[in-house]
DNA sequence: AGCACA
């Protein structure tokens, strides 16, 4: 009696199949590939790709047993081993007879991706993180994350299922870049796979879930303290409440800020209703005033921590004040209301314009506002829609997305001349990311995020 | 470089 127990795992000699395992595949390996493959020995009825823990094996099944049996000995004796994107692949005889294709969800491809992250701290991978990372995609439209026996797990939803394969097909075993988590934070990998949901059901945004598209959905309750005055953001930080009045502090004032020199920068967001300008703490401080909180939300975070002037000069610190409406008791030098037609001018604007630096001199701004660019959804502006070099995969086909990654700035921003440091200065530290431009498998390169949304 | 499936 031949032992029915201890059925060795792997035997040099396999009883012959119409199934074909396959192993050593590069992982980015698809079904046509694996039809190419079998195709000159026979019919391909089925196969598998993306199998194991590495996702470098693979089944193959043809119509007839004959066919695997030719396509065996062929490479056998063959002194070209089978390839696919030039490595070496090696066959045998699969141990089952037939391709079990559970199809599941996770191989259907749909809009909405499972992202499970792997590592020890993947728990403390921030939402916005996520956020970040696959926008570099497209737009996400939401995100939710919990927690499951596969570990921490979030479902990310993108428009279509086309800008969802991107970003699976790209991120999909690669690691989040180290310069997105906090130093001491072990690596996180991602291992993605379709989700069957279509659309998400976010209720609040929160630190686990957040809805993209509505912003006015409500911060959940259990991110409000006692006061209900302040939310808590997605990092644990304290929110003020949003405001239609921003306060602005201005540190480094290495050149005078005028009045014109903030409506100039402000409204770049929307129309600015009223600005008053004010010392404290031996600084500046200025209350800009826009009809809606919205716009100012939009300006904060577009604005928050950046310099007027290149070279770390004048940098904003924006905060969102407690005024609704600034009262504007007289039109001068240090304070303005732009809504009062023809307001007398007390103070008739003063010679310090002429010692504005040259870049906010020389750049009118071209695009002021543009009423809809701003609305409904400020996200949305701010994605770009095509991967970058270092996490494509699109493979030889696909265009370089570089030029438009280096060419693209902030639609919120003003023109680059009139803050330089703001559109370009962000692109140069892209460039600077390790992995970027190498070969496309490599993780690490950049997505076309700012980094200083992060927090 | 060695057999999958939620």
């Amino acid at each position: 009696m031949a032992s029915v127990s201890s059925q060795p795992q792997f035997r040099y000699t396999q009883p012959p199949s119409k199934v074909l395992h396959l192993r050593n595949l590069p992982w980015e390996c698809t079904e046509e590939e694996l039809i190419e493959l079998g195709k000159p020995f026979g019919k391909v009825v089925n196969t598998k790709c993306n199998v194991g823990a590495n996702r470098n094996q693979a089944f193959i099944e043809f119509a007839d047993l004959n066919q695997a049996i030719a396509m065996i000995s062929y490479y056998a004796s063959s002194s070209e081993p089978a390839q696919v994107r030039g490595k070496t692949v090696y066959l045998q005889y699969s141990n089952r007879q037939e391709i079990v294709n559970n199809k599941t969800t996770a191989d259907v491809a749909g809009n909405v991706l499972l992202v499970t992250i792997e590592g020890t701290d993947a728990r403390l991978v921030n939402i916005d993180v996520l956020h970040l990372v696959f926008s570099a995609f497209g737009f996400v439209h939401k995100i939710t994350t919990f927690e499951k026996t596969a570990g921490f797990q979030a479902l990310v939803q993108f428009s279509d299922t086309e800008t969802a394969s991107s970003a699976k097909n790209a991120l999909d075993g690669r690691s989040i870049p180290r310069y997105l988590l906090p130093e001491n934070m072990s690596p996180c990998s991602l291992r993605i796979t379709y989700s069957a949901h279509t659309d998400l059901s976010v209720k609040f945004q929160s630190h686990r879930s957040r809805d993209y598209t509505n912003p006015y959905l409500p911060v959940a309750p259990s991110a409000i303290d006692a006061s209900g005055q302040f939310g808590v953001g997605l990092d644990g930080k304290k929110l003020e409440p949003e405001s239609n009045v921003l306060l602005a502090s201005i540190e480094n004032m290495q050149y005078a800020v005028t009045l014109d020199v903030l409506n100039q920068v402000f409204s770049a967001f929307g129309p600015v209703q009223k600005i008053a300008m004010f010392d404290k703490n031996g600084g500046l401080q200025a209350l800009i005033q826009y009809s809606d909180v919205q716009t100012a939300v939009v300006a904060k975070e577009a604005l928050e921590g950046h310099s007027i002037y290149d070279g770390g000069f004048c940098k904003l610190h924006i905060s969102y004040s407690r005024h609704t409406d600034l009262s504007i008791k007289i039109n001068n030098d240090r304070s303005r209301d732009y809504t009062i037609p023809n307001p007398a001018m007390v103070n008739p604007q003063p010679s310090i314009l002429g010692q504005q630096p040259m870049q906010m001199m020389g750049a009118a701004v071209p695009h002021q506002y543009n009423g809809g660019q701003f609305a409904p959804n400020p996200e949305q502006h701010v994605m770009h829609h095509q991967p970058p070099a270092g996490w494509g995969a699109s493979g030889p086909a696909g265009p370089q997305h570089m030029p438009h990654m280096m060419n693209n700035h902030h639609p919120y921003m003003p023109p680059p001349g009139s803050m330089p440091q703001m559109g370009p200065g962000m692109m140069q530290q892209q460039q600077h990311m390790p992995g970027q431009g190498g070969a496309p498998q490599h993780p690490g390169s950049m997505p076309p995020n700012r980094p200083d949304q992060m927090q």
